[in-house]
DNA sequence: GGTTTTGTTTAACCCCGGCTAAATGATGAG
DNA sequence: CTCATCATTTAGCCGGGGTTAAACAAAACC
């Protein structure tokens, strides 16, 4: 059974929202249908296709999760979707913070072997410009270590690892920022109660707002090298 | 109104059609049904929706004919098609017997911002690959003029215009032979009745069939570097 | 422990874009 | 001029992917 774009969309997004949370093993539908921007409904019926063809479980009210074939072809759609990515900033020189929904409509459209060949061009690169890790051709997702940005320590330095937010306007202040993966940064102050953060980067000492902050994971040099 | 990706295809394989046939300006559309291998009534169907949404006229059998809202809707995809088409060969490296079909699936996916940074990127190409003129992006097909191999004089210098064909091996090996847009070589002989052709290209000499001949217009170098 | 709220699923409908089978118009041959 | 052939269109079907409205579980609250 050969997935279609819409089936593979659907089988990504769920491996993407399974990465974020580490709670359960289980993906809610309604969180699928906020994320694709879809209703309910569509969702449940999307699932059921989806568990016929055997690409994940389906506990009802409960949620579902991928089976291997399931996450085969979303290591797949990810793959192409972050190497798109990848190619549109270093080859083709756009802002990385613009390139998400370009990369979407491409992701669905490029054969193997543009996908080949975006990868060399890029320089076999281990991350999206968003900082995400992209999984190997043979369908293996490299694990990263990373954190929030609000387990960190004042006064050290750290590496911006990932910029993890689909809104536009925040991507493009970041991008304004300098706050881009692998960016050097210091903390400098952390307002209690939720309050702003102020931090160091590229000479710079900038406020950031608590929902701001939040979309943001870091890691030290070390781990950021890792992959 | 705006026009789904099909609706394009559709209004964009009208215009090629329309472009090779010099005696009417009415498109059949049992040549639209060959040419994008669906079915004759999908094509009637299809029809009546762009007809509805103002994109051709259509007489009853007898055919269609684009209006000025459908061409412009047809040389945009045009367009995309063959910039892809060029940026596949000249920025990535295909070979340019090999990207049509990729082109086809990209084309609909690249959005007009990347549209423009693959023409730049390409050098503002006049030409696809297979040498077919590239809509500019107001919507003007630049003229060119060639002619058929059939009707080219022995022993005089031409240049390969078009390479007009679909089949993958055709132009496998016409692009072997060296047999592309742009490339001189001189007829030496002509066989009576549909017989083969004899010409020579980057110093070898190569037999051509009848048919296989059909699929190149030529002309002379002059004429090639109008566009 | 009932009741309300919230999340999920079912039901029923929509459009798009294919298909085949059958009807109908156009056309060429006897 | 009629009849057979061929192209085109109509009719009716299918699946994919979306929708809203209504039924139904599960959880939370009093």
């Amino acid at each position: 059974m050969t997935a279609t774009d819409s089936m593979q969309e659907y089988l990504a997004e769920t491996y993407r929202i399974a990465c974020y949370q580490s709670d359960s093993p289980f993906v809610a539908t309604s969180a699928l249908a906020d994320e694709l921007r879809v209703s309910a409904p569509a969702v449940t019926r999307m699932v059921q296709r989806l568990k016929l063809a055997g690409f994940l479980e389906h506990e009802p009210y409960r949620g579902i999760r991928l089976t291997a074939a399931g996450e085969r072809e979303a290591l797949a759609n990810i793959r192409r979707h972050r190497l798109v990515e990848r190619f549109l900033v270093d080859v083709m020189g756009f802002g990385w913070h613009e390139v998400h929904d370009d990369a979407d409509d491409l992701g669905l459209a490029v054969s193997d072997i543009l996908v080949d060949k975006m990868d060399e061009m890029s320089g076999y690169p281990k991350r999206c410009p968003h900082g995400e890790p992209i999984p190997t051709a043979d369908g293996v997702m490299p694990q990263i270590v990373d954190y929030p940005l609000s387990d960190v320590h004042v006064n050290r330095e750290y590496v911006i690892s990932r910029v993890h937010t689909h809104d536009a306007n925040k991507l493009k202040y970041f991008s304004e920022l300098r706050l881009e993966p692998g960016r050097n940064f210091r903390l400098i102050t952390r307002a209690p109660f939720k309050g702003p953060l102020r931090l160091e980067v590229d000479g710079q000492t900038h406020f950031l707002g608590h929902e701001l902050a939040g979309a943001l994971r870091v890691c030290s040099q070390a781990e950021y090298q890792q992959v």
